[in-house]
DNA sequence: AACCCGTGGCG
DNA sequence: TCGCCAAGGGT
């Protein structure tokens, strides 16, 4: 859950989670519909997937147990150089290094390392800095201590100088540049693009369909619709994408809700129209599952921010 | 190596 | 409104 999330937000997640599956053999046995509905709202859902496969693997390949060396845990997915490290200094005690967000900006400053941290070479010298750096006692208090440096006082924009231990030994502190570490690659421009989805209704249900077990929101529910192409009205799209997608015909009623929304890598303005079921029988193009659901029970789905803002809306009505 | 993969907070 | 960033991993 840590991973690419801060802990602030992981907070509540973790302990509805621990509560719902408090035990690798429960975790193992549970449907993935039910792992994806804890997880729901947290982001990057592979993870969930990952996770879910890593609880059956422990369960066949070594009894239940979490492995506590860092060899065994890279052999589980979605754990990979960093959570075997955190997993295996923190819970075992073991004299792992770890490198993160945080840790790599503390060591690109404590060192001053100008060289792009994403590239491999660099990187490797920032795992063996870490390795040099980290002590045979309490690993793991050493290595939450790095990360907890960075979060709190290394910080990426300004960071407390006057606050941290490790000033006077700082080489990029030395040189006044520490606010410019570690240098960060110019980004790609993000594409944004323009969606529509149908809040489609007949006989007071809710048509949502399933996405594909794998990539973006994978095995994540959601509303019809697609994108719009240029030069198409948002109406029209919606038709098509319908007809398209799920083969149905409808009719738009009125429009019920504008989200604009941030994936890892585009942007979306959202548009969800209120509909009307009108002829067709409903099948899944791209997606693996569709239903026609009761509005109280959209809450027994896992589905997307984005989604989830559309049935706010809806619900406030 | 370069992409893909969410979401929320912050300035 | 926007870019940046977060206890990264998989392909």
């Amino acid at each position: 859950m840590l991973q690419q999330t801060q802990v602030a937000t992981v907070g509540p997640y973790y302990e509805c989670f621990m509560r719902r599956f408090p035990t690798v053999e429960k975790l193992a046995r549970a449907r993935l519909d039910a792992v994806l509905k804890q997880w729901e709202g947290l982001g990057y859902y592979s993870r969930a997937r990952n996770m879910h496969r890593a609880a059956g693997e422990i369960l066949e390949r070594f009894g239940g147990r979490l492995p506590e060396t860092k060899d065994e845990l890279l052999t589980l997915p979605g754990i990979g150089a960093y959570t075997a490290g955190a997993v295996a200094s923190i819970a075992f005690g073991r004299r792992e290094p770890v490198v993160d967000g945080n840790v790599t900006r503390v060591l690109c400053r404590l060192c001053r390392i100008q060289d792009d941290p994403k590239k491999s070479a660099v990187q490797k010298e920032i795992w063996s800095l870490a390795e040099r750096l980290l002590p045979a006692a309490r690993p793991g208090d050493f290595n939450q201590a790095l990360m907890e440096l960075g979060s709190e006082i290394c910080l990426p924009r300004s960071p407390r100088c006057d606050a941290c231990p490790l000033n006077r030994m700082c080489q990029a502190r030395l040189h006044g540049d520490q606010a410019e570490l570690p240098i960060r690659s110019a980004r790609k421009k993000i594409p944004r693009y323009t969606v529509v989805v149908g809040v489609i209704r007949k006989q007071g249900r809710i048509l949502i369909d399933k996405r594909k077990p794998e990539g973006l929101l994978g095995g994540l529910w959601e509303f019809p619709g697609g994108k719009k192409k240029r030069g198409e009205t948002l109406e029209a799209a919606l038709r098509r994408e319908i007809r398209e997608e799920i083969g149905i015909r409808i009719r738009i009623e009125r429009r019920l809700t504008t989200v604009d929304h941030a994936y890892s890598h585009f942007r979306i303005r959202l548009h969800a129209f209120e509909c009307v079921y009108v002829s067709g029988a409903p099948r899944c193009g791209s997606c693996t599952d569709i239903k026609w659901v009761r509005p109280t029970d959209l809450n027994r789905y896992a589905f997307p921010a984005a989604n989830a803002e559309i049935i706010r809306a809806l619900r406030a009505q």
